[in-house]
DNA sequence: GACATGACCTCTG
DNA sequence: CCAGAGGCCATGT
């Protein structure tokens, strides 16, 4: 649900779903994407500081940083410089 | 059934 | 500001 040229939390998403805590689930679900026949932006779901933690489990090594900076995004270091700017908060936008 | 691991977060000192 | 610890929940051995 995440739009094109933005991006959000694992944080965000475990809050959204009812779990605030449970970060890890939302990166074991990504993980586990990989074997669904929907169309996961996982792409867009970044630690909270903008950290592209997952980035090691696309298929190549910069995979994901060139899908963000397509999108818009400004990384540096492994790191989404503009996050403020990109982050979108499901309970926000969509409400909880 | 216990134990370890994971694309994390938050609070403490 | 940096480091450590605890919590979260599903999965695999």
């Amino acid at each position: 649900m995440v739009p094109f040229g933005r991006v959000t939390t694992y944080g965000a998403i475990a809050s959204y779903l009812g779990s605030p805590g449970a970060a890890r689930m939302v990166g074991w679900a990504m993980n586990q994407c990989h074997s669904s026949p929907h169309y996961v932006p996982a792409h867009r779901v970044v630690n909270r500081v903008g950290l592209l933690t997952g980035k090691h489990h696309f298929d190549g090594s910069s995979l994901m940083q060139e899908m963000l900076e397509n999108e818009g995004a400004i990384i540096e270091e492994n790191r989404i410089m503009n996050m403020e700017d990109m982050f979108w908060d499901p309970v926000q936008e969509l409400g909880l």
